[in-house]
Order: structure tokens, then C-alpha cells, then sequence
DNA sequence: ATATTGTCTCCCATCATTGGAAGGTCAAGT
DNA sequence: ACTTGACCTTCCAATGATGGGAGACAATAT
């Protein structure tokens, strides 16, 4: 394909070197090599000198990562997007798979979270928080294996 | 205190083997010892033979972890209420900062998640899900940078 | 006596990201 | 020529909680 060329031309040619690709991408140097040893880059071009050079269409996938990350995908999953993304015939159905996977996992997750969130708001509550050593924050904790039948927290707490 | 003594004897006296501890604490055997490591266990006896022998006070405090584990308090929050949890004249003050703290956490977390849904649950919304290739997701993750050459209007969705 | 559990310690793997250090090479400015 | 800064590689470490496995020893049941 192409043979190595030499810094300054490559600059001189549109490819940029690591460090400008990180503040193009938003993707700090170590995560850019981190990402090429995923083998998410793809055959990144070398000067002469082995230094790394961008073309334009790396950057897109930086960018595509780096938005896929927000988004909470993995990097297994960015790689699967990325196949798809890259392949001109993909079905949309198989990106909207993913993502509805995506969307349930985060439900779930969130879901987890929004259980812990109401019961220490009900503990919270019933704690007085002040300088007394009562606190049902704690006896809910240590009593938390006898929790078989009823909330003991509901019969503590009358607000 | 006590001196090492022989496992059948230490199970007459109530103590229980790891086993035992793990089957009626909730928490794992390899839990059990990591929280050992931690020092969120104290002293652990050990038989002459060098077994584990759990008295029911490190049962309390194994529960005590797996609750709060359940609530997502992390190891630190853990160890500081069990130091609270432990100690007789506590404020109860300082129980609720650390639960108020953490459902602060929680909240963001959630924020953070619910937002990536929101994101993606608008792209699922617009995306045909069939066999054709247009696909807004992707479109969004490549930032409006489509390597096929898609028709970049097709990001545009008016639900 | 033996077979089968149970337990011991120690090491490694996850997941994504970041950091550092060591030991070099290279590019650009003075 | 020289300095500075950017880049190269490889290795190692840590996060946080959990699990798996190896190899050795102990307890129990047959």
C-alpha cells in the first residue's frame, strides 16, 4: 500500500501525529495507543521514524469511540458498532440490537442503584442525625440477615 | 487470650468453620478471608491447624457487610461504619453523613445512566431497525462523520 | 485405609483507564 | 551544536469487588 514516508511530509499531507490526535479526538495519547493494541484503529501508518501518523478517517474513529464510551457502551460492544459502522451493507436492525441490549443493561443498572437510593432515603429518614447514639441507619445494617418478614425500619420510624 | 485449640473442639464451643460462616452470612469464602484482609474482621481465630474458626460476633459483623454491600456502600463507607456501628457513643449525625453522602453518589450515577438511556432510547426511537443500512445510531456515534457515505440527513428525526 | 470433601495460601483474571518509570530516538527552536 | 519537548517501546502498578484455579494439607465418611 503506502511505503513509510517521512514527518514532515506526512504532516504536510493532512496525517497528524499522536499528539494532535489526542486533542482532535478528545482521547488522551495513552488510550489512543491503548485502543490501537484493541486493534479498534485498525493499520495505523509509521514515518520512518515509527512515530504513529492520523488520517483523517482514524480521527473519525477516535471520535466514534470516544462518543460510544459516553454512552456507556464496552469496548467489545464499540467494537461490534465499529464492524457495523464500517460495513456499508450492515442491517440497521443489528446496531439497534445492540443498543436496545445497551438500554435494557443500563435499565437494569439503574434500576439496582434507584432501589439502594429509596431504601437509604427511608433510613435516612428516620435517623435523627444528631448527637444520640440511636440510629436506625445502623441497626438497619446489622440486622439486614433478619430482614425475612417485614421491614423492621417501618415499625421503627412513624413519619 | 485464647490459644489455638483443635477444630472439633472449637465447634463444640459454637465457633463455625469458614463454611458454615459463609452459608450463614451470605457472604463467600473467598470474601470472608478478603474482608479479613482488609481488617474489617479484627482477630480471626484459627485452630492448630491453622483453620479459620468464626465466633458469632464476626457473623454480625460479615451481615453487616453484605447489607451494606447491598446498598452499595463501598469498602471505606463500610469500614468507617463499622467503626461507628462498633462504637457505643456515635452520633448519630455521622451515620446520616455517610448515607446522605452516598445517596449522593448513587444519584449522580443514576443521572449519568439516565442520560446515556434518554441519548440512545431517542436514536432506537429513530433508527427502522430493518434490513437497511441507515442507521441513525451510528450516524450519531460517528459525530456526523459517516465512512459509507450515507445521506446525512437521514440523522434527522422529528418524534 | 481410602475416598471425598473442606480448607489453606498464593497467583491470576476481570473491566476500562490512568499513571509512572526506564531507556531511547527524533523534531524543532535558539 | 545544543536543548527542549514530543514521541517511541515495554513493563509495572493501581483502581474495586469478585471469582477461578493450582497444589498442599486436614477433616470426615465409608
Amino acid at each position: 500500500m503506502s511505503l513509510t514516508i517521512e514527518h514532515a511530509q506526512a504532516l504536510s499531507e493532512g496525517l497528524v501525529d499522536i499528539g494532535t490526535a489526542a486533542e482532535a479526538s478528545g482521547v488522551s495519547i495513552k488510550m489512543i495507543r491503548h485502543y490501537e493494541t484493541l486493534g479498534l484503529l485498525g493499520n495505523v501508518p509509521r514515518t520512518a521514524t515509527n512515530y504513529r501518523m492520523y488520517q483523517p478517517q482514524h480521527l473519525h474513529v477516535l471520535r466514534f469511540i470516544a462518543r460510544s464510551r459516553k454512552l456507556g457502551f464496552s469496548i467489545e460492544e464499540i467494537r461490534a458498532l465499529l464492524g457495523l459502522w464500517q460495513d456499508r451493507q450492515r442491517p440497521s436492525a443489528a446496531v439497534k440490537e445492540i443498543a436496545a441490549a445497551h438500554i435494557h443493561d443500563l435499565q437494569a443498572r439503574i434500576a439496582e442503584l434507584q432501589g439502594m437510593v429509596d431504601t437509604l432515603s427511608q433510613l435516612t429518614g428516620c435517623c435523627a442525625g444528631d448527637s444520640r447514639p440511636e440510629c436506625p441507619i445502623l441497626a438497619d445494617l446489622a440486622g439486614g440477615a433478619d430482614l425475612t418478614g417485614g421491614d423492621p425500619l417501618m415499625t421503627a420510624c412513624h413519619t
